[in-house]
DNA sequence: CGAGTTTGACCGGCGC
DNA sequence: GCGCCGGTCAAACTCG
């Protein structure tokens, strides 16, 4: 049952209370798929799961009728495996979901949200010279892009997730650290603002974290990596990052964990599920990611209601494949009755 | 030869 | 004002 912690913690960081999260939680319905209740004492000892608000997650989505935090538990898992990681422009998400859910929530829930500070206004440039004045302001440019910074935790096998192209452009010792910090700019689009940042966790080195800042100009390439000529960079791993580790090969859906891993008994039944719905997770993952970047680069999109199923369609699944009745269409109402408050 | 990586230098922010 | 620190630049280098 502890397995589930990060679950609930993804489920109630879509609420915007936590009175939202107590009253989802005691609906028979949503408890069916959430049956492990937290004390008050570890509810309050993430005040800061508080503050991400349902407007954290899939931002730029707004204003269409997706809205996925009202899925109960278990289909949130199962729809939305990894990381929530979409922010605005004064709040960071971070919500890191490992593939071994095994551990306590305070080795898993780390920087879970930022505060970026706005740039002091008109920071003069010490008079180097011309380019010392270009420089600084491209520096400056550079840096007032992140207000928008997204952190996630991930493994080195969904490292190799990231379809994005980077090219590497600096590398620092940071105090405290006994790993560099990678820092890597999109090398897709020549004019494109996004920045991410890779250091390996000194608390647990076979994780990285990977901070994400500014957007991208341009759509996502289709695939990973697809400059072409380029194959330099396939496993994403910087030279001092990959003493001693394989190349690791892309992540896929068999590694994602089964939402119902150590709390049901295993049977053909249910993995004949989880297949069925580990394959919709795909085409949900890539149709997110799809509409993300062409949000990114405007370009028009067909409407969110056809990139993921219906909640009718979840419900009938639900009930053929599992036995379990249960009205998604109340839990919208429900949580759409608390965004209008 | 083009694209990515390495690495020392430079810059601005921030705390003291 | 000074020094530390993180982020970025850019020349040199590497690789396919």
């Amino acid at each position: 049952m502890e397995d589930y912690w990060d679950l609930q913690a993804v489920v109630r960081s879509g609420y915007n209370t936590s009175e939202d999260f107590e009253n989802t939680m005691n609906n028979p319905a949503t408890s069916l798929f959430a049956p492990l209740s937290f004390e008050q004492d570890e509810l309050s000892a993430f005040p800061e799961i508080f503050e991400t608000t349902r407007e954290d997650h899939f931002h730029g989505l707004e204003g269409t009728n997706y809205s996925p935090s009202f899925y109960p538990p278990m289909l949130h898992q199962t729809l939305f495996p990894q990381s929530l990681l979409i922010s605005t422009t004064t709040t960071t998400t971070h919500m890191s979901i490992p593939k071994e859910v095994k551990q306590p929530p305070a080795q898993m829930v780390q920087r879970l949200v930022h505060q970026e500070k706005p740039l002091s206004g008109d920071a003069s440039c010490s008079a180097r010279g011309v380019d010392s004045v270009i420089r600084a302001d491209k520096m400056k440019k550079s840096r007032k892009n992140q207000h928008k910074k997204v952190v996630q935790e991930v493994t080195e096998d969904d490292l190799s997730s990231d379809k994005w192209a980077w090219r590497k452009y600096g590398q620092k010792p940071i105090k405290g650290s006994p790993y560099p910090r990678s820092y890597y700019r999109c090398s897709s689009s020549k004019g494109c603002l996004a920045r991410k940042q890779m250091e390996r966790s000194s608390t647990d080195p076979s994780t990285f974290n990977i901070t994400y800042t500014g957007e991208h100009s341009h759509p996502q390439p289709t695939r990973r990596n697809s400059l072409a000529g380029s194959t330099r960079n396939k496993s994403s791993l910087p030279k001092g990052f990959k003493a001693n580790e394989p190349n690791k090969s892309s992540i896929t859906m068999d590694s994602i964990p089964s939402p119902t891993t150590g709390s049901m008994a295993s049977s053909t039944e249910e993995d004949f599920v989880q297949q069925q719905v580990s394959i919709k997770t795909e085409q949900q993952e890539q149709s997110l990611e799809d509409y993300e970047s062409n949000i990114n680069g405007n370009i028009a999109m067909p409407d969110i209601d056809e990139l993921f199923p219906s909640l009718e369609d979840l419900e009938g699944l639900l009930l053929d494949q599992l036995n379990v009745p249960c009205s998604l269409m109340d839990h919208q109402q429900q949580f759409q009755a608390v965004d209008t408050r």
